[in-house]
DNA sequence: CATGAATGAGGTTTCATTCAT
DNA sequence: TATGAATGAAACCTCATTCAT
């Protein structure tokens, strides 16, 4: 975890398990004060080190977004490439319906962390903000490849592969952004059920779809 | 403006004039650096005031990010109420197409500001929060009036037309927020026909609409 | 007053005036929120003047507590004077204890006061400071008159005048500085009932006085 | 020392130890400069502290104050008992003269101290303050148990102990409030002389006390 | 490996005083 | 006379980072 960044130790593995109890001991923290507003001495509390020992495996405390961020965004996108690759049976059309479902939710129970990565990002220096967006293009990669396939099956007829998948992901990344607003107008249910059919019905080839009829 | 912020000054109109200027005059300050990172001293500076000064018009560093937010989200509301209106005259298919590209374009142009908005609005007390946010939902009611312009005359067909709005304004935003990944995919032009393209074919009812029978 | 503070203006008549007012205005504000907590713009405020304008009347801030304390401790000691010299038809022992019973109740009234005397004295320049104890000083020899009185009669018998005076009003500004604790001991009457006899018992000749025992 | 006060350490005995040498270094600067006019940059510098340092071991500028003010008055109030209890071999009489000595003689040494107390206590919080005034009261205590003593015997009249205590203890502060006034009047020598006799005087039973008879 | 006391620059905020109007 | 906008020094306090132990 977290290659490029400073440690006085030599042992690998000690600072890998390290970070990653850094990166789950100060998410909560993280995410309920924002990265600013947390001092060192509170994220070696919450990590039950010792600010020096702390210092032993990040070189700074903006390491510590680095490495949290870079934990759970790798997370995230594992739980995302599993929701997929577990629904690659299905037909493309009714894969999308369920991934989206599920990524839906997904993103709804990160939500804190959703918001906190757009917000906090700035705050990465310019590699570190390279690693983590290519991570994030990761995540719209799986979209894509999802999409790719219905349109090989003719499910779909897409101009921009890359650009209905970004508004998916987008699509479910607003709800977290939004919520004070959306929840409003209507459930996460209901935003799922109309962005679902909302995205059916701008990729829907005019070619029947094995979707519901099928199921009967 | 910023009524409920203290100052020291009874003077109504010259506390408006200065704080407008405070405005105008730390937004490029703020979206460069980020709010957290610019000093009051940077804040006062920038003015082409005093650190005292600044006080007199003020009653913290907070309230300079609520001005200028409330400042600057106002503008943008009043540029996307006059887009939406000087297209009264168009038919609601036209007229969509046309505020999309105008909104879309606009977004660009403030883009740092629409990431900054994201980012830094956690940072208001909730008083100002609420202001700030009560703005940004009148944004979203000027899509909404269109869209029921659209549904009426029947070139519409819109389940839930806040959720068709909300999704008009999040795309436009999502340039902004993803600029560094979708400026690889497709150039903002391209962006705005495809979401254009996107957005008509999720809302278009079967009805024939007025708009490409008149292009020919 | 306050003869030696800067000012401005030439008309005698309306600075006294006006160096009146401002200590009337100031002293409620003084005693409540301490010298050194009050602004100049409390204090301008509360003249009904602004803060140029005061400036107008005296040199500085230090200025406004010296004129506040002076004209209060005229105040008092005018005070002092008056029930002295209103008990002047009375036997020396029964003076002294209508004094010492109206003294200590003036001091009551004035407790706020008699507290901040102690507490802000040491904020004064030494001129100014001078000032203010010759005033202190003459209302002990008020005192020392009275006492002087009683040993010509006889009725009393004392080695140090001047300090059975002191000791005098001492005990009454102590029930201002110690209300705290004296106020869990006994009722303002009781301290005076106390007080009094203490006092008596302590400089009483033998010679018999002419007090309760002539009434009958 | 100083508990409920905030710190970074939890290491018990450093924090007190370090409290205690912060009380020492800052009373001859508070007691010359005020407690308001005294910078933190002095109070650390009179610590031979960083800034930041001393603020590991205080909450504010205002636990400085209670820091001193309850180290002061501990020292004070056990050197008090210490006069008190090596006197309890002598009669009533003989100690209440030599404890009236000693408890003045003590008085003036921590004269600027005396004074300092009764002008800064307003700076305190209510916690703290309350905390300063019950160790007050203890000294009001020692006192009082002295005077019981003698009443027991017989040798002392008292109405009202806890008043005689509170005067006794009064006059002697007064010593320290007024050494401007007093100063002029008589030496301390003097001073103890004549409120000894005074108390004396006004406490004193017809019984024959041990102290003449016991001289010649 | 591990600790936490120590640093000091830099943050936000206040306020007595002046001066152009 | 009278106003109050403007100044800027100095106040209190925080915090990322280091280093002796």
């Amino acid at each position: 975890m977290g290659k490029g960044i400073r440690t006085f130790s030599s042992n690998e593995g000690l600072v890998s398990e390290r970070r990653e109890h850094i990166a789950k001991s100060v998410a909560p923290l993280f995410v309920r004060k924002g990265y600013g507003q947390t001092s060192i001495r509170e994220i070696a509390k919450a990590c039950g080190m010792s600010m020096g020992h702390l210092y032993y495996y990040i070189g700074g405390k903006e390491d510590v977004l680095q490495i949290m961020m870079d934990y759970d965004l790798h997370f995230y996108v594992n739980l995302v490439k599993k929701i997929i690759s577990s629904s690659r049976s299905l037909s493309p059309t009714e894969a999308l319906i369920q991934v989206i479902d599920q990524f839906f939710r997904a993103t709804d129970a990160a939500g804190d962390f959703t918001l906190f990565f757009y917000q906090e990002t700035k705050n990465l220096q310019p590699d570190a903000r390279k690693i983590i967006m290519d991570r994030e293009r990761s995540l719209v990669l799986e979209f894509e490849k999802l999409l790719y396939r219905g349109c090989q099956t003719g499910e779909f007829q897409i101009d921009s592969i890359p650009l209905v998948a970004n508004n998916i992901v987008i699509t479910g990344h607003m709800w977290a952004l939004r919520r004070w607003l959306l929840g409003k107008i209507c459930s996460l249910d209901d935003y799922i059920q109309c962005q679902t059919d909302y995205v059916l019905k701008s990729i829907a080839s005019g070619k029947k779809t094995v979707l519901a009829s099928n199921k009967v």
